[in-house]
DNA sequence: CTAAAATTGCGACCATAGTCGACTTTTTAC
DNA sequence: GTAAAAAGTCGACTATGGTCGCAATTTTAG
């Protein structure tokens, strides 16, 4: 039986946690060390690394918490019999508001979930599945309703919608978008292509 | 006049560059040190501060010229009269086998060039400007042979059709997709999603 | 031509992410 | 109960990206 030794880690797991969530908030994430987080959680540097391949891994964990948060948040906030575009834009805006609070914890943010390291792929991928179920409940229910097309995969449909929400957040970072509201235009804009469709036979029917 | 001045700060600048392309060719951009740089370059350390801002932005000098190579390639290779869709899909796919031909270097430059840190927004922008340009020299072709709405912004769509990509070279590195033949048929997936719409309505002229 | 100003070059130096091998504690097997 | 195996812990150490202040070179001004 193993009862000590799990209770032992998951206290010295935590204990890395509170740390983090502390130094992380208080100093950010570029200027907290290694050493220093690992001081402050009362244990030594190795043992971290035990827990964590980088220390971009132990930064993902820190956002599951709050990522978990905001969706919740956004999930009450959302009606979800409210047209398809507006549900999407919704949360689309809330993840915008809340990665770009802080610059480069978005940007580190993004990157390892859009493109992450080898080691990081794991927990990279928990946060992905959680977002993209939670766009899948919305999808499925327009497709109910529908305001979507029944005959594609839902993970394509997803993996559209999401991409137009990557794009944007590119433009922000590579400041070709200054402010929140340019942002929100082009959101718009751009699921209103999805939707319609960028072939010009696709949209007649819009003027019948 | 300043002659003597620029001659020598080309020369130390192509120095560095040649370095960079050997050391990076030969060991890859990891096991490549800037000290090991500075040596092969034959220039100090500094020195290469003064040209280039952080590692990566060599980095994405390299991936300049290379680029260009393949842009070129590629458009040799095209059907201007092509179906649009068959051109993105050959595009894209071009790009990506370049991009992933190694598995790291397609990481980096997809984060500096997705979500670029504000030091090297300059060259990162540099390369995706290219890169719009030459979709949008496709794209305004199909919009003249009517297989595009005209009604459009080029940049939005531009826009739609780069973020496809971006979603699913994104998956490659999730693993979702692990054979070239998966990212064909998804990037083949959602081009037909883009130009159709998502929108039931907007297939229903299909079915006249 | 000369001296001051500006630019460029240099490697020692610093900060820090991640590794290593030795040490300690817990579990397992008998 | 005990000893071997396994798992977990530690901080000194390594490797490396990037900075600093000073030295050398080039330009400019008179």
């Amino acid at each position: 039986m193993s009862g000590l030794r799990e209770t032992k880690k998951r206290k010295t797991r935590q204990a890395i946690m509170d740390a983090a969530i502390k130094l992380f908030s208080e100093k950010g994430f570029k200027n907290t060390s290694v050493d220093e987080l690992a001081k402050t959680a009362g244990v030594g540097k190795s043992t971290i690394y035990g827990y964590f391949h980088t220390k971009n891994e132990i930064f993902l964990a820190f956002c599951e918490d709050q990522i978990d948060f905001v969706f919740s948040d956004l999930a009450k906030k959302r009606d979800p019999d409210a047209p398809l575009k507006e549900q999407l834009f919704t949360l689309f805006m809330g993840q915008f508001r809340y990665v770009t609070k802080n610059y480069d914890f978005g940007r580190i943010l993004s990157r390892e979930m859009v493109f992450p390291k080898e080691l990081t792929i794991e927990k990279s991928n928990d946060i992905s599945e959680r977002y993209l179920s939670a766009l899948g409940e919305i999808l499925t229910r327009a497709i109910s309703r529908n305001e979507l097309r029944d005959d594609l995969e839902l993970l394509y449909i997803s993996g559209h919608f999401y991409a137009l929400y990557i794009i944007v957040l590119s433009a922000w970072y590579e400041r070709r978008f200054q402010s929140e509201q340019e942002i929100e235009q082009a959101l718009q804009k751009l699921l209103s292509q999805a939707m319609e469709g960028l072939s010009p036979s696709s949209r007649k029917q819009d003027m019948v």
